[in-house]
DNA sequence: TATTGTTATACTCTATAACTATA
DNA sequence: TATAGTTATAGAGTATAACAATA
């Protein structure tokens, strides 16, 4: 015998932002790639630019892990992009320096990252483009704001390296 | 000495579909995890019931590997809601039956699904809402359809168990 | 005591390869 | 030869804990 099925589904909302934003990823990789970035060392390069920003700050705007700023921010000085420089104001906090080369390829970036978005819309007349954005802006700041929070998953204490 | 910023950004793309679909993701699993499933289980016990469907097609369909499926099917078992049978048509094949209590589930869990969609786009307006998901269906269909293939990352092979 | 940045590492997720049975 | 499903495991990504320096 055959279950019946349920009933059809309302328009899949997770299918549609999952996929958009799963293929728009991967074509932002690609392209960064191209002068050698990732997209977390582009983020980091545009925000480090714009003001004086130490590590923490840095990885807060991006929603990174301190650990995960840690190894964006060795990339970039391996890269010749940024260096780290003591803050004059807090001895334990280094503020991320961004080098003339690094200022030229985060102008770079960004035009490949607008670029990309532009790509992504273009098949969109403007009045669908501007209220497609207003609408995910809405999500952003209302409806979708949070994450509901997860469910800890356990986690064993390290060795002692003793 | 401080380097210009590049000009300001066209509306971030990036950051509106990856946060708003990571929300939602969080949201749906979190959900779901009330009835002891994952968006997977539920995926694939919706599309078991419509038709008789082997763990590749079903793999297909939800666009997961066929060693993702295995542990999904095996969940599946363990929680009495659809278990594995042989295919009459190819020996190799195993059909996912979904049990009595299967069925149950998914009706129920689908409606749980319908509901976060629901409420995401609660805030919307009848015609907002009815453009935007037009609007979604074309970059999934068009712009945003295919994913740009990575640089293989190169794998070793694996030792002999010899 | 709390916090910044660091290192080491544990955990999760996913995909690859090898394998068995069958086509 | 190729494919369905299984198992084992490699690798990427990321988060936790512990730590040193400083607040």
């Amino acid at each position: 015998m055959t279950a019946m099925a349920p009933a059809p589904t309302t328009p899949d909302l997770s299918f549609l932002l999952d996929h958009t934003s799963h293929v728009l990823r991967t074509r932002m990789a690609a392209a960064l790639s191209e002068i050698g970035l990732t997209a977390r060392m582009h983020c980091v390069l545009v925000h480090a630019i714009e003001e004086e920003r130490t590590q923490a700050e840095l990885a807060e705007i991006g929603d990174m892990d301190k650990t995960t700023m840690v190894v964006t921010v060795d990339a970039l000085e391996k890269a010749g992009l940024a260096e780290r420089r003591p803050s004059s104001k807090d001895r334990r906090a280094r503020i991320i320096a961004v080098t003339e080369e690094g200022a030229k390829v985060a102008a770079l970036s960004q035009r490949i990252v607008d670029r990309v978005h532009q790509t992504a819309l273009a098949g969109l007349s403007k009045d669908e483009r501007e209220l497609f954005l207003r609408v995910m802006n809405r999500l952003v700041t209302d409806e979708l704001a949070t994450p509901a929070d997860n469910p800890q998953p356990v986690r064993r204490a390290r060795q002692r390296a003793s």
